[in-house]
RNA sequence: GGGGAGAUGGCGAAACCGGCAGCCGCAUCGGACUUAAAAUCCGAAGGCCUUCGGGCCGUGCGGGUUCGAAUCCCGCUCUCCCCA
């Protein structure tokens, strides 16, 4: 065989190709080769944290997607920029050097080497000139510039803030770290306590991430999770006087305010600063006890509304503004419980048990009092009938506000409230603001100074980097200082503004900073004068098609929309958002197989035998299930051992057949085969690899063109159809489809071979070219077509084509799929209906049509008695 | 606990605006080629029944709307994902 399929020479020879002519570099307006006549495509993928264990097929599956669709839109006409890099800060890679004792700087190397080595084998098409490393000085650089845009607007600051700390292992943990209050190393118990940490004023932006979501063409359940999270209410902040000859006052949030009249208690968090002062010496042993256990208690647990209500009387009394002073209905409890968190609102909630289940609960556990000031409408139940009555209802026993509907008394009384000087109208959002603060080594440092008198300042920017300080043990000190405060030599500097001591910020940035705002980076990656240029943003921004998992709905998504959101405000960029559209790859699953306990096994003890599958030493009958690739199930695929067996363009195949991009779906190496028998037939109807010539004379340049008539016209209509179920599939994302009919085209062509032109043969490899770049290069290259199909232009489907010129129309009888009659394509109503009548005849005879239904082009429906 | 997505043959899936359910593959079975096997090519195939004409059932379950529902509406079951 002269001319055998051979993939691995074919895709090394082609990959070498657009590497060393750096066919996909991007280049910006101004730079050589830059077309300012072609319209912008910007196409991102959610780049990587380059891990240990590499690839799997699973992250292939959207950087597939998106490489077909930058292809794609390259053959379409649009200058693509479509670049990849490393979110290489961050926990993993640190915890993995303190195992193994080696620098996350080493690590980190060889971790994005394989990583860029693996994608580079799968045949994507990215600039590399533009790869971003975030561990990068030269480009964190930057994100600490950044960082000082935002400290200069004041929306970075410092605070107590609590976080987890495990007095076992002496350190400060992140959240992912703790489980159930417990560390996930070593499973000890861990505490909440307070330490001063950054913070970002992300509440600041909270209307406007809301508002700007109409902005921008996202899936709604991706917006719906981010309004979710922000979480906006309406309601009022209500003041509460303490009794006593402090002139303490607690003020309240509530949703609402028209149930001030029922408030019989206040409950303020324990952490509330109030507590303190206003506890009674009789109660003050109580209360202490009580606070230390809801330190160790996780947001999720004190807010679980399930729970058993706990709570504590701090003895004290305010009175409720809505009474006279004096009236003892004012004279109101105040408790502490923990089910009232000090980060929401105000910290301390007004106590209305006759319409608010967990305060009812509360009341209920305690013998507090409950009364009703909301009347349920009429078929509702309320408090008469034993039950808490939450829902919209009719004022009652609430002075100025009596009768009135729930809405308007909400706002009524707001204005009796403002009236008074006791309270205003607020809107509060759960969204807290973003602990930016991380005890840990392996990220970007702050660029701040404390300096004498104890005020910080920024880092001159011209002093920027604030490298990250050689060290090699970076373990979290005992403390529960940073690891940094450690790098003496590198703490202790002076302020180059006064020539004075200072002393660095010890904390580092979390491992989602470099992350927001790396898709500006790619705009313009090698700028050393900026961050990015204002020409670079102005082409490129915003995003057109973001693609990543949906497991970054909100917080990656917020953050980084938070960022583009001040850059915006600092003029740095042009757009109020920086992905226009999003799209959300669906979960690659794997197959894993269950005993009849229940037990997994793991996918190499399994065999399968025709339909079932059986464990292999005990012969014992498995279940398949379909889950996770996880390494512990040993059903995790790696991309290099499938590129090894049938080469990337079967891979890349594969990955796109198995079904639309959005879905979840499982795994199959056992389908792989389909994709390399196409590839390989593909191979075979261009290339005879017995004969001498690269290609089949047919298709070669200057081969003659047969007239459209016959098979040839019917392979003509095929390639259309091919062209605009593609199409198609692009505007869906269910990238399978597409396959589909090039494999539909593939066998109506192997069945008439000599009817192929070369023109037809042309376009199906265009198709072809984004899902299969290497063979249809290849391809086009031996059949004598100029240039690089990848720079060729899309074929167009004629609509004269797309349809023959007779149609089969379905006949239905009530409904029922009785038979099928062929009419000319424009046959109008009445031709149809009497080829449908004749068609159907055996089922009309001796019944009365009551009724037909003719749809042209789609089928008639008879209706009969 | 809250939020999101989904359920179609043995498996992955297709089906545009409500109009022939199952395109295209995988696995399976039959045939051709071969000394044989692999590869390749051709063909069959949702289930049940059949007098071989065809008939009945069928898109997680139960209702509804409609001439007509995988698709729209109401109620339920189950699965997956995310957050803390």
């Amino acid at each position: 065989m002269k001319h055998p399929y051979d993939a691995r020479a074919i895709e090394t020879k082609w990959q070498r190709h657009w590497k060393d002519s750096n066919a996909f570099r991007a280049p910006n307006p101004g730079e050589p080769g830059f077309d300012p006549n072609a319209p912008k495509f910007y196409v991102l993928d959610m780049f990587p944290y380059p891990s240990g264990s590499g690839l799997h097929v699973g992250h292939a599956l959207g950087y597939v997607g998106t490489d077909v669709i930058a292809r794609r839109k390259r053959m379409n006409g649009f200058n693509v920029l479509h670049p990849m890099g490393w979110d290489a800060f961050g926990l993993p890679a640190e915890q993995y050097a303190l195992q193994t004792g080696k620098h996350p700087r080493e690590t980190t190397a060889e971790n994005t080497a394989n990583f860029k080595r693996q994608l580079e084998l799968i045949g994507l098409s990215y600039d590399w000139s533009r790869e971003v490393d975030t561990s990068d000085p030269t480009y964190y650089r930057w994100t600490q510039w950044l960082f000082l845009k935002l400290h200069e607007r004041g929306l970075a600051y410092q605070a107590e803030v609590p976080v987890w700390w495990c007095e076992e292992l002496k350190t400060v943990l992140a959240n992912e770290e703790v489980i159930n209050g417990r560390s996930e190393r070593g499973n000890f118990p861990c505490v909440r306590r307070p330490l001063k940490q950054w913070m970002l004023k992300i509440t600041a932006y909270a209307e406007r991430l809301i508002v700007d979501l109409d902005l921008i063409d996202w899936p709604e359940s991706i917006k719906i999770q981010q309004r979710e999270w922000i979480g906006r209410s309406e309601g009022a902040e209500i003041r509460f006087a303490i009794e006593g000859a402090s002139k303490a006052e607690s003020t309240v949030f509530t949703t609402r305010p028209d149930t001030l009249w029922g408030a019989t208690f206040l409950v303020l968090a324990p952490e509330h600063a109030l507590v303190q002062a206003i506890t009674t010496p009789a109660q003050r042993a109580a209360v202490d006890a009580y606070k230390a256990a809801a330190a160790a208690k996780s947001e999720l647990e004190r807010g679980d509304a399930s729970k058993t209500k706990t709570g504590v009387f701090t003895g004290a009394y305010a009175h409720n503004p809505a009474f006279e002073a004096g009236d003892p209905k004012g004279r109101v409890p105040v408790w502490i419980a923990d089910y009232v968190l000090a980060g929401y609102g105000t910290g301390a909630i007004m106590c209305v048990p006759g319409h608010d289940e967990r305060d009812h609960e509360f009341a209920k556990t305690f013998g507090l009092e409950i009364r009703e000031v909301v009347k349920p409408p009429k078929g509702a139940k309320g408090l008469a009938d034993g039950v808490c009555f939450t829902e919209h209802g009719t004022a009652v026993n609430s002075g100025p506000i009596d009768g009135l509907a729930t809405p308007e008394a909400k706002a009524k009384a707001i204005e009796w409230l403002v009236a008074r000087g006791l309270g205003k109208a607020r809107v509060t959002y759960k969204l807290r603001d973003w602990l930016f603060s991380r005890q840990r080594y392996w990220g970007e440092p702050f660029p701040l100074l404390h300096v004498e008198g104890g005020a910080i300042v920024p880092v001159p920017e011209d002093a920027l980097p604030v490298l990250l300080p050689e060290m090699r043990d970076f373990k979290p000190s005992p403390d529960g200082s940073a690891p940094l405060a450690r790098a003496k030599e590198w703490v202790t500097t002076i302020d180059p503004r006064t020539g004075k001591p200072a002393r660095r910020d010890t904390d580092t940035m979390p491992g989602w900073a470099g992350s927001c705002w790396y898709w500006l980076r790619f705009m313009d990656t090698r700028n050393d004068r900026a961050p990015f240029s204002k020409e670079a943003e102005r082409y490129w921004g915003p995003v057109d098609l973001y693609v990543g998992g949906a497991a970054h709905a909100v917080m990656h998504l917020l953050y980084a929309r938070f960022w583009h959101k001040v850059f915006f405000d600092a003029g740095l960029v042009s757009t109020p958002e920086p992905f226009q559209k999003l799209f959300n790859q669906g979960m690659v699953e794997a197959f894993a197989y269950e005993d009849a306990t229940g037990r997994l096994v793991a996918s190499d003890e399994v065999e399968a035998r025709g339909a079932s599958y059986v464990q292999r030493t005990s012969g014992a009958e498995l279940k398949q299930i379909v889950t996770k690739m996880a390494k512990s199930l040993k059903n995790v695929v790696n991309p290099d051992d499938m590129i090894e067996e049938h080469g990337a363009d079967t891979f890349r195949l594969y990955e796109m057949f198995m079904g639309p991009l959005a879905d979840s779906k499982p795994w199959n190496t056992r389908d792989i085969p389909g994709c390399r028998r196409f590839v390989e037939r593909v191979w075979r109807l261009f290339v005879d690899a017995d004969a001498d010539a690269p290609i089949r004379p047919q298709f070669a340049r200057g081969a003659k063109e047969p007239a459209l008539e016959g098979a040839t016209l019917a392979l003509e209509r095929g390639v259309h159809r091919l062209v605009a179920r593609a199409d198609d599939s692009f505007t869906h994302f269910n990238l399978n489809t597409a396959i589909a009919a090039m494999m539909t085209f593939l066998n109506d062509a192997t069945k008439t071979p000599e009817a192929l032109t070369r023109s037809q043969a042309l376009r199906f490899v265009q198709v072809l070219a984004p899902f299969a770049p290497h063979m249809a290069e290849e391809l086009w290259q031996r059949m004598g077509a100029p240039g690089e199909v990848a720079k060729s232009a899309w074929p167009r489907p004629d609509p004269a084509y797309l349809v023959d010129d007779e149609i089969e129309i379905p006949v239905q009888v009530n409904g029922k799929h009785r038979a099928t009659v062929k009419v000319p394509k424009d046959a109008e109503g009445p031709a149809i209906e009497a080829a449908a009548r004749a068609g159907a005849a055996v089922h009309l005879e001796g019944k009365e049509v009551v009724k037909v239904v003719v749809v042209p082009k789609r089928l008639v429906n008879f209706v009969v008695r």
